[in-house]
DNA sequence: GAGTCCGCATGACATCTGTCATGCGGACTC
DNA sequence: GAGTCCGCATGACAGATGTCATGCGGACTC
């Protein structure tokens, strides 16, 4: 019988999982969480064997509720399952130790497959996912052009980004101006976004 | 009996609320989509009581299959559940003449009443949003200050918004400075984002 | 060890962007 | 009808932004 703790912050999508993945005979759900806080506490007390968590939630996502409980415990398999994800937190996911990472639009007996593949030592990774990430390749990026980047993100002027960073704006201009050239952007703006579409930030 | 069309492009939550309406003895689910355009086809062959539509769909959103709807089946009562919303996106919905707006936070019993509610006639909007709704208030935007915003918004920069616009670029810069401030934003970039979250645009 | 490449960092310069003062015309009040 | 207010539209100016040429130092090749 596999164990499974469930976190998503929908009220309503929690149950209907919960509901459903009642139905398989080898799949016991062990325990029930509302936000990326209550997970952890149920890992830690519950210990089960799979853990399926939302992406986003409240207070720390999934990826982040994954790396805590590989460390706090080990012997229970992470897979996140999300609504409308991008490459990049596919990668943040696996190099969290998470083994399986699906979207929402399977169905739900696809999913209980996938949670079995994951319980005995094995991963699934979503073939369109998989896809757009390999497209996106490795991040063109210095370090310090994706740190400027990740600064930019909100629009802060350059000033502010400048002090942030203890760099003169001047060098803070180049290193978006680069990144905005590696890109292919017009500006920092859509440089910014396009680096988080894509997963380099 | 409540007949219902469900539209969710996540197969997973679409099959689970399926099952869990089942249960009701009131409501049959007499129609699944999995698309905007589908769910417009489902609605004109089955002329359901209620449609309950995800918001974010591929092809065509929740908002705008409601709207095609109240004109081709009057009859049918609209109704729109979605992930995270803003509060923007209540404001169209309830514009386009959509009957309920909820949160995938509630529980399954509370949308199976909500139902009941929607197809009697009745209206429902989730509290917090409606909060939210109430404290954005009335867009102080002029209407040619919502339009350069919405040029704005992807991030391009001054002189394609005026020829797009067929303005100088110094009246698209006063009018962007104009909104700017209106919203207490440093620059276009973080106007355009405040607006579109408080449905401003 | 010399040569080469690449990332980090900076300042000067040209361009783009935001702010301001100004004018025009429609709507509304009195 | 005069006065006032507000939205639309523009150009001039100052300040912010992006581009370029330059230098330094570590890593890697030969």
């Amino acid at each position: 019988m596999i164990r499974v703790l469930l976190a998503d912050d929908e009220h309503l999508i929690r149950g209907a999982l919960a509901s459903l993945l009642a139905l398989e005979d080898d799949i016991t759900v062990v325990a029930e969480a509302g936000s990326g806080d209550e997970a952890l506490a149920m890992g830690r007390a519950h210990r089960p064997d799979v853990a399926v968590l939302d992406l986003r939630m409240p207070g720390r996502d999934g990826v982040s509720v994954a790396a805590r409980l590989r460390e706090e415990v080990p012997e229970c398999a992470s897979m996140i399952v999300t609504s409308h994800a991008g490459a990049g937190a596919l990668k943040q996911a696996l190099a969290a130790g998470v083994r399986g990472f699906v979207p929402k639009t399977v169905s739900a007996r696809r999913l209980a497959e996938i949670i079995r593949t994951v319980h005995t030592d094995g991963r699934y990774v979503d073939h369109e996912l998989a896809a757009d990430a390999i497209a996106a390749g490795e991040s063109p990026l210095t370090p310090r052009e994706a740190e400027m980047l990740s600064l930019a993100e909100d629009g802060a002027p350059v000033a502010e980004i400048a002090s942030r960073a203890a760099l003169s704006p001047g060098t803070v201009r180049n290193y978006l101006s680069a990144a905005a050239a590696k890109l292919g952007a017009e500006n920092r703006h859509v440089a910014a976004r396009i680096a988080r579409e894509r997963g380099w930030l």
